[in-house]
RNA sequence: UGACCCAUGGUGUAAUUGGCAACACAGCUGGUUUUGGUCCAGUCGUUCUAGGUUCGAGUCCUAGUGGGUCAACCA
């Protein structure tokens, strides 16, 4: 196997120089730790792109771990979701592991924390406790409750576990340092009573863990090796050191937590309160809408799995504030789907052609070629009769040397068939073109090896024979929102940026092989773009989605002007 | 008025750890092409500022500037 050269990135930095520093390669373990409480987003596929990637660079187990300690906002749908999801990407994680497997073990170290006097049951109210917490730039103050003996913390601390107390009636403390610059070691909250059902312990709990009391030790009870989380825990790796410092043997691996940045995609959100409000509000049609940064979303838009890793890989990982913009996503699906998506044609803005030099009943199959670039692929055949559509922006009664289509007296190519020549247009009232009547060049036909089908014509149009087309539903997207960071705006609501031409549906006429195309099929409608066929199909009714348009030079060419 | 993190082309990421600043995308020019696609060739453009250490600094040190994070019984 020859791998490529390639750099790097921080993270692994860090793990080579562990290797070399008394780690092994049998010491590598890692985690991609999701909280089951709403849908994985492509915010979420670069760090499973970085943790399974890190498996596979090191032959190294990665688990999937449930952060699932609390039981309001986590449901069961969202687990089988997000295993679906990292599925589809294409890894294997070695064990499925939930946070609420290790209650009941980190229930038994809290009871040693509070005998060793480094933990206590704080009976205030939340309120107070906060207005004790100081603020960044002042110590805060010690809670009154700090001191109690190791008996009394005990006989409530399991008061607490027995369901002796309401909700908010008591919580334990790690006791650490009420002065500390870092906020977090102000004595942080281990344990809330909660009386609610949990989606795996259902009520054999009334205590719940938080996060940092849970992570860190869920990381050295699987002793993972690498712990990565974004930048915004760096503060926690304190605590997260702490905690571990309370439960660690010499003998065991001591689990490391590293931040890395966040990967934010131009013109698209992905908090889940924002992307919540947009299925609410309608302004898409659930979590899956093809508009979607959510895995799903992105999975029925017609990405795949494939491009979305390479997407992940060359945007790569680091420290530093970023925003990538989407078009190299773009960039990615094509790269892929140019080498595996057949060819077909469709028309989806028609404009009427009539060959009147063509016999009125004769059809001809002519031979399409499935995949220039995948001779495997094999080929086709297309119906070709007197009356067809072409596309309305590809004819011009009159245009200048640049627009290579269709215009009158002018000649162009219909793909896989033959040369034809406009003679002249008809227009309705208003001036609307709604007819171009062509000659054809009956010995210009593709592939028949005659002079005349080796002529060269500047323009190929894509066309498709009216009498055999198929009609569908087609659904052309554009990003969702016009802003490049719509979220960053301290004067506008990222809502004020809603693109609102982001879907656009549009009746599409397709050459009769598609009508038996099946939901997730991935064709490249030539000239137009990448499409698949959407989970709203139906045989009757076929509806296709846009993925991505075709990289466009004219349509940059026509801009500029 | 604190602590911590970060700063490399338009964007993202590298730089054999102190030794010729590179890769991808985007842009531009040309070629090929029965997709204005693909492919090929070429081109554009970068180390936040000021000092310092050094034969040599994107890399180390100091100061500054700019951006970010931190006060949930969320994760």
């Amino acid at each position: 196997m020859a791998e490529e050269a390639r750099s790097l990135n921080f993270i692994e930095h860090i793990v080579e120089e562990d290797l070399t520093k008394g780690y092994t390669q049998n010491d590598l373990r890692f985690r991609f730790p999701p909280e089951p409480n709403g849908y994985l987003h492509i915010g979420h596929a670069s760090s499973i792109c970085l943790n399974f990637g890190l498996g596979l660079r090191y032959n190294a187990p990665v688990n999937l771990r449930f952060d699932d300690t609390n039981p309001a906002k986590e449901e069961k749908e969202y687990v089988e979701a997000i295993k679906k999801d990292v599925t589809w990407l294409g890894f294997e994680w070695d064990k499925e592991c939930y946070a609420s497997d290790y209650f009941q073990q980190l229930y038994d170290w809290a009871i040693e924390l509070i005998k060793q006097g480094k933990a206590y049951v704080d009976s205030q109210t939340s309120e107070e406790i906060a207005s004790q917490k100081g603020t960044p730039t002042e110590p805060g103050k010690e809670s009154p409750y700090r001191n109690r003996s190791v008996e009394e913390n005990l006989k409530l601390f399991k008061g607490m576990k027995d369901g002796e107390f309401k909700d908010g009636q008591h919580v334990l403390r790690a006791k650490i340092d009420m002065a500390s610059s870092n906020m977090l070691m102000r004595d942080p909250v281990m344990y809330r009573v909660l009386h609610k059902a949990h989606h795996r312990t259902n009520t054999d709990w009334c205590i719940y863990p938080m996060y940092d009391w849970t992570h860190g030790e869920s990381d050295y009870i699987e002793q993972v090796s690498h712990s990565l989380c974004t930048l915004e825990f760096l503060p926690h790796r304190e605590l997260y050191d702490w905690f571990l410092d309370q439960v660690v043997s010499s003998d065991k691996l001591r689990p490391k937590q590293r931040e890395f940045a966040r990967r934010n995609l131009s013109h698209t959100v992905v908090s889940k309160r924002k992307l919540l409000q947009l299925v609410e509000k309608g302004i898409v049609t659930g979590w899956d809408d093809p508009r979607m940064p959510t895995i799903s979303g992105l999975r029925r838009r017609g990405f795949t799995p494939e491009s979305i890793r390479n997407f992940a890989d060359t945007i790569g990982i680091a420290k530093r504030e970023n925003v990538v913009d989407v078009s190299l996503l773009d960039f990615h699906v094509r790269e892929h789907l140019n080498k595996i998506a057949p060819r077909v044609m469709g028309v989806l803005n028609p404009l009427k052609v009539v060959i009147t030099n063509y016999e009125e009943d004769k059809e001809e199959w002519l031979d399409a070629e499935n995949n220039p670039e995948d001779e495997s692929a094999g080929s086709r055949k297309v119906p070709f009769s007197r009356e067809l559509y072409i596309e309305t922006e590809d004819f011009r009664e009159e245009a200048n040397r640049k627009f290579f289509r269709l215009k009158l007296g002018g000649e162009v190519r219909l793909k896989n068939g033959y040369i034809i020549k406009a003679e002249s247009c008809t227009k309705d009232s208003e001036g609307n073109i709604t007819e171009v009547q062509c000659t054809y060049d009956p010995k210009s036909k593709s592939g028949s090896g005659t002079e005349e089908s080796l002529r060269k014509v500047k323009g190929t149009l894509h066309w498709v024979s009216i009498p055999h087309a198929i009609t569908a539903e087609v659904r052309l997207y554009d990003r969702l929102f016009t802003d490049a960071t719509p979220d960053s705006h301290k004067e506008k609501d990222f809502l004020d940026f809603v693109n609102p031409d982001s879907l656009q549906k549009v009746t599409g006429y397709l050459e009769p092989s598609l009508k038996n195309s099946r939901v997730g099929d991935q064709v490249q409608f030539q000239r137009l773009g990448y499409f698949n066929v959407d989970k709203d199909s139906t045989p009757e009714n076929l509806v296709f989605n846009r993925t991505v348009t075709l990289r466009d030079t004219w349509a940059k060419l026509e801009q500029k002007k």
